[in-house]
DNA sequence: TTAACGTTGTTATATTTTTCACAGCAAATA
DNA sequence: TATTTGCTGTGAAAAATATAACAACGTTAA
């Protein structure tokens, strides 16, 4: 049972979004530093990636981006669709309804929760909005297994508690707040306030970087 | 000249988070195995980060939250406020302005932009919306050094050139789509159908760790 | 006073992740 | 035919990261 590496998915699911993008009557084959050049990673570690999918590539041609995308499909993407909830429909509960919508194929954003009145019944961004009220029944009906929190953090911890009690595997979670979940349940969180500050920290890093070299020249 | 791991920053500034949540009159210090129930990560862990800052606690109390919280400060804060930029005022634009006004004192968003003519010059989430015309020039006037990308993948690359070569070194990119830039800027990407299909993907591992442990017991 | 306790700071160890380096191979070339 | 070329796959090495282990040390309690 060797598990694989978070960072490697995440790879790969750039591989893949990356492959998607060419067009395969152009470009049928192409080779790790190509791939390298485009993602930003090393050859080394692509090629290491592709390894743990169990594709193998020509030495002559490189991969066949058709049936390297097949490969990363198999490997990362469930047999049928899954299906997703989103709770807290947002501002940015909007904007993730948005960019994902018909994105992927196997994942399917099949309902989305507020307890705003104002929102209930309506559909935004082509999902119908339902009452939080609903959100273990609509679960278990819908056979939902991944949620995406884009609540405040206040709330978070009480609707985490509620989506796992119906069943949720997995969580992605955009408050502010570190979720208390059981260890059978996958937490990402995506802070937002922590990623400016990151940013602005790196940022400030490179400038001083520079300003370093500048002196040692 | 010793660099700290961007992991280690991560944590602090979570660290920082949970200190600050934490009234100073009820509960002055802390021992790192409370950080570590708090947090998720290791006793072991948090002593060797907050290590890296140069704090140190007392081994009888354990730290003291209020000199932890400016030890932390003093390390990823700027010594003066940094000045950020956001580009592209829709939801996801709307959702960060909200999510971060207010929240750290040494970090400010100083200016939105957007193309669209309805918006610029209103007033949203309590900054003016810049014409994107003016952002290299807005840019450099008011000293920016951190762009929040928050706009449609197409038109990511062509502005994150603009806002580099108007002297930013640190982007956090929301668009899905890998920027090329050159190595003294700083990019923090935040895929969001990517992390929904990490979450996916990891839930589904949960789902079948469970059924294993299930059939082996 | 002395011993036991519980915590930090830090060194040592283990683990994970990345990079290097090169054998092996098919195609192209001489 | 023999040689060169340029790729992949992968074992080995290196680097990064996390965990374990424990001395040192006030405090508490006997």
């Amino acid at each position: 049972m060797n598990s694989i590496s978070p960072k490697t998915i995440e790879r790969l699911i750039l591989y893949r979004r990356i492959l998607l993008g060419i067009n395969p009557d152009e470009k049928s084959h192409i080779y790790s530093h190509e791939l390298a050049k485009m993602t930003g990673f090393t050859a080394a570690q692509i090629r290491r990636d592709i390894m743990a999918v169990g594709y193998s590539g020509s030495p002559v041609h490189g991969y066949n981006t058709q049936a390297m995308i097949n490969s990363i499909s198999d490997f990362i993407d469930a047999p049928e669709v899954q299906n997703v909830a989103l709770i807290g429909v947002g501002h940015l509960g909007r904007a993730v309804l948005n960019y994902f919508k018909g994105r992927r194929p196997k994942l399917s954003i099949v309902a989305s929760f507020d307890n705003d009145e104002s929102k209930v019944n309506r559909v935004i961004q082509g999902c119908r909005v339902i009452h939080t009220n609903e959100l273990e029944k609509s679960i278990k009906e819908m056979n939902i297994q991944v949620a995406i929190l884009t609540i405040p953090a206040e709330s978070a911890q009480e609707i985490a508690d509620r989506v796992i009690s119906a069943g949720v595997k997995g969580i992605l979670n955009y408050a502010p707040i570190k979720l208390h979940t059981p260890p059978d349940v996958y937490v990402e969180n995506r802070d937002m306030i922590m990623a400016v500050e990151k940013a602005a920290y790196f940022a400030r890093q490179k400038m001083s970087e520079e300003s370093f070299y500048e002196l040692h020249t």
